[in-house]
DNA sequence: CTAATTATTGCAAAAATTCGCAGATTATAA
DNA sequence: TTATAATCTGCGAATTTTTGCAATAATTAG
């Protein structure tokens, strides 16, 4: 197969994971410290089972670790850059957004950086 | 809605538009000069219709623009920078790879990156 | 052992995407 | 005008994703 045609399946497999809001916070969580299953549940608001699947999904694409504690499951990013990639992609639509929802993507682009990448 | 969940969904929106090989491929072609759509088609060799039907999602994100010239449809990047942001993402899967799809990879990302971003 | 906690898995309905193809548009050429 | 070229649009089938809920596992506490 020709390479560029290889190199863009593989990619866009990339962005397929990415393509959801929970995985996406979900990886943005992570960046500080790795974190069990219920505690990602509480902080985003949604289901544990959800979660759970979300992030076998993120496991099975080896974008985050598995470790065990006792009867949690503690997850952590393992390549941490990959939250700033992430984040870069606002880049290219905050011009286009109301005023409004840009100082408000503006607010969450500074609290998803400001935290440690490792 | 809270900033975070807000910036995830449109952040989220980017990465469903990436995540189609034709339509990174698109991005990846159209970063040295603007091409029409016949062109296109032909470069990456699949339908004009789905070439059309990928660059109007691509337009509809302002993600290029359009300008025409007779009968042809000539489109550009908005943001060209964007072509080397898609193309930093193989940077998260290359490791995981066996080294005949890495070297092809490799191949493929020099290609992207050696043309130029304007 | 029994109960409680933490997390995963399976399943089916709903929603979104992809894809090819036919037909419709728009602009140029003869 | 008629024909041709370039592109777009619409539609339906096939595929993939998402989602919620119930059931299952695994581990620890009492």
């Amino acid at each position: 197969m020709p390479s560029r045609l290889l190199a863009a399946r593989e990619l866009s497999d990339v962005f397929k994971v990415m393509a959801h809001p929970d995985r996406i916070r979900l990886i943005e969580e992570l960046k500080m410290h790795e974190q069990d299953v219920n505690t990602l549940a509480g902080v985003l608001n949604i289901p544990g089972p959800r979660v759970s699947q979300h992030l076998s999904l993120l496991k099975a694409h080896r974008f985050v670790d598995e470790r065990r504690e006792g009867r949690r499951h503690i997850y952590r990013l393992v390549e941490p850059e990959m939250a700033n990639w992430v984040v870069a992609g606002l880049s290219f639509i905050e011009k286009r957004l109301d005023p409004d929802t840009q100082r408000k993507i503006a607010n969450a682009r500074s609290i998803w950086l400001e935290e440690k990448s490792q």
